[in-house]
DNA sequence: TACTGCGATCGAAGCGCTTCGATCGCCGGA
DNA sequence: TCCGGCGATCGAAGCGCTTCGATCGCAGTA
């Protein structure tokens, strides 16, 4: 292994000179900072991470906990690691994987043990238990969601309130009177998860406000629960002529199903779908649709935790507010 | 922080005696192991991964390689990296993400500055860049796919060659004899990426043999990209009876369009898909597929990138048989 | 001319751990 | 009784880096 004395030696200078011309805390002459990258780059010198964590206290890492779960939707959350492992890689940090399945002793082995310098937590639930984790470690960390405790912590998410309020204000607007919200798994509901419940409130919020008959369905992510789901509604409240979706995994399925039914999307049933953006133009239909920032939550929660990190940030939480882009799945009702 | 000088004051003996203990590499009576245990848990002591690292020169991190591109399934990748992670846990190690945007010098990076002690990637393309990186620093590593010249680097993967070849067969069998392969986007053959190549070649070869009349599409991941990619075929291929889809992102898209051109499955149309299993189930009707078998393959990646780090291993290419499962989604074409 | 201040550099300590080579009892065999 | 051998433990070196406090030479000032 080439090492930083080995640089030092080639270029005749101390390893000292060395590190402080790579980390630029002290001044050091053009000419020696010349000739020690020359030897850098002779050598292919690549600084230990471990050494440098140690002596330094810093490992340039984030962790970063993702939901395993089959009923969150997959690839949103590869889309928030993409957007994290790139905004880092933009701060010169790598990324580690840890899984919710791990729960709070996994959060704690990380910081514990200075594998990571901040930890992003993705999927919070409203009691969450990692949250006293990372503050008793005082842990620079990110909430990808809002507990109903953030305690002292960083939160980023979109407005799920606002977003549930806009979809269920713009088939309002469009003169639809009874609507429905086609939610996620039953077992997000049930886990707390944070955004699920925002959103739901949201919705009512807003159905409330303007006297619209709304009903809420959990729906499994599968083709027969999306079915199932859609039984239910019917028979529950006929008549329905919009639907929110805030549940990416049926949304194929649902456009599949309606026109199995007979139901022409828009003209007999409306639908806000709440996705990502690239995810609206993959139906026989463009979706209107509530965007979920997902690479902008990413982004930001990489930016908030390197702010912590360098010491210039106080707890703060981050709602996004929600952007409707009308396309065509969405039309006044037919009277 | 409590450091392993601390475990030892606690606990009555000297640091190394802790380290022993921990690690096991000497006999330590079961009185003083007790004690030492008794401080760890008492003083909530997890060793500095740092200060391990530099000592050992093991990280205990394995590194994983994903492609971050749109035209790659995106919930396959997650798949992996879901299974890969979980094995790696498994083996008391993390994992960090690297994406594939970083190229060879990403890899480098990481071997190089000792970030993790293997590294596995994804999404190997025909003439890999990243084989000569690996191999010149001696870093463990797994491929996931089939490079042309695996060098000494462990492969793992589908037998795409193998599945191409069951899908076509399977249609044969059933007597269809005008059928066609829906494949994965145009950029992915472009790249040269090697399971793509591999899938076609074996699927040629069963159509030939069989005497089939057979094409071949690539076809963009989108809504648009799949009508257009019928038009052609039907255009092309008129009576073709029998589609091998190999290309996740348009299953649903494809069903939806076969349905508004009043095509019935299995009825007019027999569809045998190339995905993850749990990707069978969501449209109207149950496919049958080829089995992607994505946990298996990351579990396996881990597990053989794990005995290169014990040292008990030589490279291998190991390709695991396709599972046809017959589902709905096939008959016999009406004649 | 003697001194101050500053930019550039060096040397050494130390981060927390692993590991190698002692050391120290203690037991069993001669 | 003495000694060899072995299990249990200790001490110290060292992994590669950062960082603090010197040192050194030189330009500018009194």
């Amino acid at each position: 292994m080439v090492t930083i004395s080995d640089v030092a030696r080639d270029a005749g200078v101390s390893p000292s000179t060395v590190s402080y011309a790579l980390s630029g805390k002290r001044s050091i002459s053009a000419e020696t900072r010349h000739r020690i990258e020359a030897s850098i780059r002779r050598l292919g010198y690549h600084p230990h991470a471990g050494a440098r964590a140690l002596a330094s206290s810093r490992t340039n890492v984030l962790a970063l906990v993702i939901p395993l779960r089959v009923d969150l939707n997959v690839p949103v959350v590869m889309q928030f690691v993409a957007a994290a492992v790139t905004a880092a890689r933009g701060y010169d940090h790598d990324l580690l994987l840890l899984t919710k399945d791990e729960g709070p002793e996994g959060v704690r082995r990380v910081a514990a043990s200075a594998i990571a310098d901040a930890v992003i937590v993705m999927d919070v639930e409203a009691s969450e238990p990692r949250v006293s984790v990372l503050q008793s470690l005082r842990c620079p960390a990110v909430l990808i969601g809002v507990p109903d405790q953030p305690r002292d912590l960083s939160c980023v998410d979109l407005d799920f309130a606002a977003a549930g309020s806009a979809a269920a204000t713009q088939l309002a607007e469009l003169g639809h009177r009874r609507i429905a919200l086609i939610g996620p798994s039953p077992a997000v509901y049930e886990r707390g998860t944070s955004y699920a419940g925002r959103f739901l409130r949201g919705f009512q919020a807003a159905a409330t406000e303007h006297n619209l008959t709304a009903r809420a369905q959990p729906c499994l992510p599968s083709y027969e629960g999306l079915r199932a789901c859609l039984d239910e509604l019917f028979r529950r409240q006929p008549e329905t002529t919009g639907l929110v979706v805030h549940n990416e995994a049926v949304l194929s399925a649902l456009l599949a199903e309606l026109s199995a039914r007979q139901l022409r999307v828009p003209a007999d049933m409306s639908i806000v779908a709440v996705c990502p953006d690239d995810m609206v133009e993959n139906h026989g239909v463009a979706l209107t649709s509530v965007a979920i920032p997902t690479a902008e939550v990413g982004q930001l929660a990489v930016e908030m935790a390197m702010r912590q990190l360098a010491g210039v940030a106080q707890p703060e939480i981050r709602l996004l507010s929600p952007r409707l882009t009308v396309r065509d799945s969405t039309a006044p009702p037919r009277s």
